[in-house]
RNA sequence: GGGCGCGUAGCUCAGUGGUAGAGCACACCCUUCACACGGGUGGGGUCGCAAGUUCAAUCCUUGCCGCGCCCA
């Protein structure tokens, strides 16, 4: 029994209703323990995030797959969670403390770390929820954690395992410092951004008197702790002065330095001396090893809060310590404006005149912090580091090989630079929230590193104190272990074994570096195998303009909001409709209007099926079929479905929602519904009208099948309302029609397609009624013609609206004519018709194939052609040219005709 | 500076070595018994520019112009 369907579509009343039902009956992972597994995680996103347009896009893609191998037959799971994520938490747990006079240091560790918990416990997750509005299908039952117990006991044995390897290490050097949340980070959370700034040049005296040397800078206040100063070795200038040792002795501190060689100093570039601060500075860093100096020993004049602090030489005037560093810049260019010891740029105004600047204005690239926001300092401290190199090395030749497949391909080549080039990577943090780093130190400084203090203590033996290191790791340490940690790794479960490596992985490309390839490390360290065998990277949704959507600019677009403006079943199938390989996508409401309206007319084409008793199907298989039509509409799902599969097989989320989309509405809605309304106008138990019943109600079903994994909500509740299932759609079986179409069938079907269109175009421009019933006459019918016209005289009378059709010669005067394939009908119009318009009509038509013949005869009459085409291309060139040729008969006769 | 991508109808986007498509928008017609969130018909594009390869280029190659992103 059908249920009746109310005549408008509300996708919010529908939308909560299905998705607690999946849910409530485990339907995300049904029990399909002999079932081929599929298997993806997904990105676990921030418990600290919102749903924003990227996640919507990012899921969307997720679920269509899933979704897609549930309905064929697969056991497919979908691993879901959230990330612990060290940074944005504890910054949002601080922030709250702030608002309330209070801050983190107010508490011991193990306090401020239950009150994150209890964050989370209250108002973390937001995000799940807002998932389940998207209809995302994951298998909420193994719901994961970063901060898991047993998520964290893969973490630290990660860590022991990498130490043992030589592949995690602690080390004195810069890192990026951020002074604002006073952690290290790494360098793929620095972004680099130009800023206006100044280029000073500075004077230093040279320790004898006997001159100065001259170094320029954008970074002033970095010359209290100046340690040398650089020249290029084959710099003729300057080999007099480092031949004979000769020092600098700096302006305010009064520290004497070394002149050195070393190629990164650049001739070309201001004096070719440049001033040298290892520990502030990268390339710096470099000299001043070259130089010999060893790290320990490098001075450091900033804090942790880059505010300037006395450097071991003590030689910093007490005025500037405690100063923050914009700050110390203003007071050093001051003191050294003072003492002479700035060389001023001169430059010229827009009239000419000369003024004299401090410095040279300049843009120059700085870092910032991606979550403090505020420049980054290179700072000097003891950090650890895993080996990234050697990790990297099996990544780089699976994808090589082909073992990873990274869709689009594109990407190899920015994955490649990347991983050929990579750096040590900082994964210590000074943070509280997160895994804490597994290391003890006894008092002089040695460390244990262990899974346990138990075992940390046997290494160092009994009695010695142990401190433990108070860092934790980067969040993206542990998300590296995503695709094996939430598969219960590192016991050795049957989940684990069956579901890794993963099938496929779908992220933004913006999480390419930061969590895809430490995936892949991960999963080759401690798998030995690949974490997955497909790598989908899709784009950026973007504003309606093309710019980025942020928040400062205020043009993010809600996808709840979209949600509820349209349904869930809109907005996706618009994510995988714009989703094209390679490409970002521009926001662009109207058309999520159009895929609700798609869904609103697939609604109303059930809502027909039902009031002509066409319900449920209960065969996989099509069902016999005698009427073209029903063939037809056999034949097309059969062709949908093939292509369908080979869309969904190369991850062409555009082409398959599309596939689906015209399926429906232009062959399903516009025409078959249409073919078969006069099989109901008669007798209702007529073995057509059975047959037809069943094949209209099979193929329905078939499109809510293959719409299903797009449009989760509006197709179960259709299917619900055709009728008794056996189960629901998300468990449903994917189409298999094996069916034998016959070609004169689709024949007829396409014939009486093209005889319509031409009908109603040709009414259209003579200003015929579109519904008015012509007679019209057929002299010479082919078979095909006359089989059609015989049978489905009805089905002419309905669409074409030309009835009776008459195989005979047409009475003479004035008439109009239309052509179907190579059937011409005269449809007589004597006083009706404006002789002047249809005129005009045959005659464009007539030029528009004199135009195509003229162009293949000239090239079917070039030998080059006839010889050295495809005899395909040749073939088709002379067959296309028999038929306008036979056009431009059909148009002069009927011209003629009209006199 | 290095790398990548994009430029196709008014807009958002597909596409193929054989002279171009979709959705929306637009124009006209239709309140026909599923649907006006609808039906029908139509207009609209020297496929960024230039050269080359080819019998044939929107598609392949090179250069240029414009836009965007990533890395240094």
């Amino acid at each position: 029994m059908t249920k009746e369907l109310s005549t408008t579509f509300d996708p919010a009343a529908i939308e909560a209703k299905w998705y607690s039902h999946w849910e409530e009956n485990g339907s995300f992972r049904p029990e399909r323990p002999d079932a081929e597994p599929f298997t993806i995680v997904n990105p676990p996103p921030n418990v600290t995030g919102s749903l924003h347009i990227g996640h919507a896009l990012d899921n969307t893609l997720q679920d269509i797959i899933v979704r897609y191998e549930r309905l064929r037959g697969k056991d497919a799971l979908w691993v879901v969670g959230m990330d612990h994520a060290g940074i944005a938490t504890q910054m949002v747990v601080e922030r709250q403390m702030e608002e309330r006079q209070d801050k983190r240091t107010n508490y011991s560790r193990e306090e401020f770390v239950q009150k994150v918990w209890d964050w989370k416990a209250e108002s973390g997750g937001t995000i799940t929820k807002q998932l389940r509005r998207l209809g995302c299908s994951m298998d909420w039952s193994r719901e994961q954690f970063t901060m898991d117990d047993h998520f964290t006991k893969a973490v630290l044995k990660v860590f022991v395992d990498l130490h043992k390897d030589g592949l995690i290490y602690r080390d004195k050097r810069l890192v990026n410092w951020d002074p604002k949340l006073k952690t290290a980070i790494s360098d793929l959370e620095v972004e680099t951004q130009d800023v206006k700034g100044s280029f000073w040049t500075l004077i230093y005296p040279l320790a004898d008197g006997s001159g100065d040397i001259r170094v320029s800078t954008t970074r002033p206040e970095t010359m209290l702790a100046d340690m040398a100063v650089a020249v290029h070795p084959d710099d003729d200038r300057y080999k007099a002065l480092v031949a004979r040792g000769a020092k600098v002795r700096l302006p305010i501190t009064g520290r004497e330095i070394p002149i050195v060689f070393d190629e990164h100093a650049d001739p070309e570039l201001g004096s070719g001396a440049v001033k040298i601060t290892p520990g502030h500075d990268f390339n710096d860093f470099d000299v001043g090893k070259r130089a010999g100096f060893a790290p320990a020993d490098m001075l450091n004049m900033l804090d942790a809060e880059a505010r300037v602090c006395q450097v071991t030489d003590g030689l910093i005037p007490e005025e500037l310590v405690g100063m923050d560093r914009f700050d110390a810049r203003t007071r050093v260019v001051a003191m050294l404006k003072e003492s002479g010891h700035l060389v001023p740029h001169i430059t010229k105004t827009k009239k000419g005149e000369e003024v004299e600047l401090d410095a040279e204005p300049r843009t120059i690239p700085t870092p910032f912090g991606d979550r403090g926001g505020v420049v980054i300092e290179p700072w000097l401290t003891d950090q650890w580091y895993v080996d990234a190199e050697k990790l990297a090395e099996r990544p780089i030749a699976a994808v090589k090989s082909g073992e990873i497949e990274i869709v689009p391909k594109t990407w190899e080549k920015t994955f490649f630079n990347w991983m050929e080039n990579i750096q040590p990577w900082c994964v210590s943090r000074q943070l509280w929230w997160g895994h804490r780093i597994p290391a003890w130190y006894d008092a002089n400084g040695n460390v244990c590193v262990a899974e346990s203090e138990e075992e940390a203590q046997a290494q160092a033996g009994a009695g010695v104190v142990l401190t433990r290191d108070e860092d934790v790791l980067d969040t993206w340490f542990s998300s590296a272990l995503w695709p094996f940690a939430t598969l219960g790794w590192p016991d050795e479960t049957a989940m684990l074994e069956k579901h890794y490596p993963n099938n496929l992985l779908i992220s933004g490309f913006d999480i390419l570096f930061f969590w895809d390839a430490r995936m892949m490390m991960m999963g080759y360290y401690n798998m030995d195998a690949r974490p997955w065998e497909k790598l989908y990277l899709h784009g950026l949704v973007r504003a309606a303009d093309g710019s980025k959507m942020s928040k400062s600019k205020g043009n993010v677009v809600d996808p709840l909001i979209l949600i509820e403006k349209y349904g869930a079943d809109a907005l996706r199938f618009f994510m995988a409709s714009m989703e094209s390989q390679g490409r970002d996508i521009k926001m662009d409401e109207r058309r999520v209007e159009g895929y609700r309206n798609f869904a609103t007319k697939l609604w109303n084409a059930t809502r027909f099926c039902q009031s002509n008793g066409i319900g449920a199907s209960d065969t996989i298989k099509a069902p016999e079929a005698k009427l073209a039509a029903n063939q037809w509409i056999i034949g097309e799902v059969q062709q949908t479905v093939v292509a369908l599969e080979a869309a969904m097989a190369d991850l062409r989320f555009d082409a398959a929602s599309n596939l689906i989309y015209q399926f429906a509405w232009s062959r399903f809605c516009d025409w078959y519904l249409e073919l078969i309304k006069p099989v109901f106008a008669g007798d209702a138990s007529s073995p057509a009208a059975v047959e037809t019943r069943a094949v209209a109600g099979w193929a329905l079903d078939q499109i809510l099948v293959m719409l299903h994994p797009f449009m989760p909500f509006v197709t179960e509740e259709l299917w619900h309302s055709q009728g008794e299932r056996s189960y629901d759609l998300i468990l449903a079986k994917w189409p298999d029609p094996r069916a034998e179409v016959s070609k004169q069938a689709t024949d007829a079907i396409d014939w009486t397609i093209s005889l319509t269109t031409a009908t109603r175009g040709a009414r259209n421009e003579l200003g015929i009624s579109p519904g008015e019933k012509l007679p019209a006459f057929c002299p010479a019918p082919s078979d095909l013609a006359r089989s059609v016209i015989e049978r489905s005289a009805a089905a002419i009378e309905r669409l074409a609206r030309l009835t009776p059709v008459e195989f005979a010669e047409a009475p003479e005067g004035a008439a109009m004519q239309v052509t179907a394939g190579e059937d011409v009908f005269i449809v007589p119009l004597a006083g009706v018709i404006d002789i002047d318009a249809e005129r005009a009509r045959l005659q464009k038509a007539l030029e528009a194939s004199q135009k195509e013949a003229k162009s293949l005869e000239g090239r079917l009459g070039n030998a080059n052609f006839v010889d050295r085409a495809k005899p395909e291309a040749v073939e088709k060139a002379r067959d296309d040219l028999a038929h306008h040729t036979a056009e431009i008969a059909r148009n002069e006769s009927a011209l003629e005709r009209l006199g």
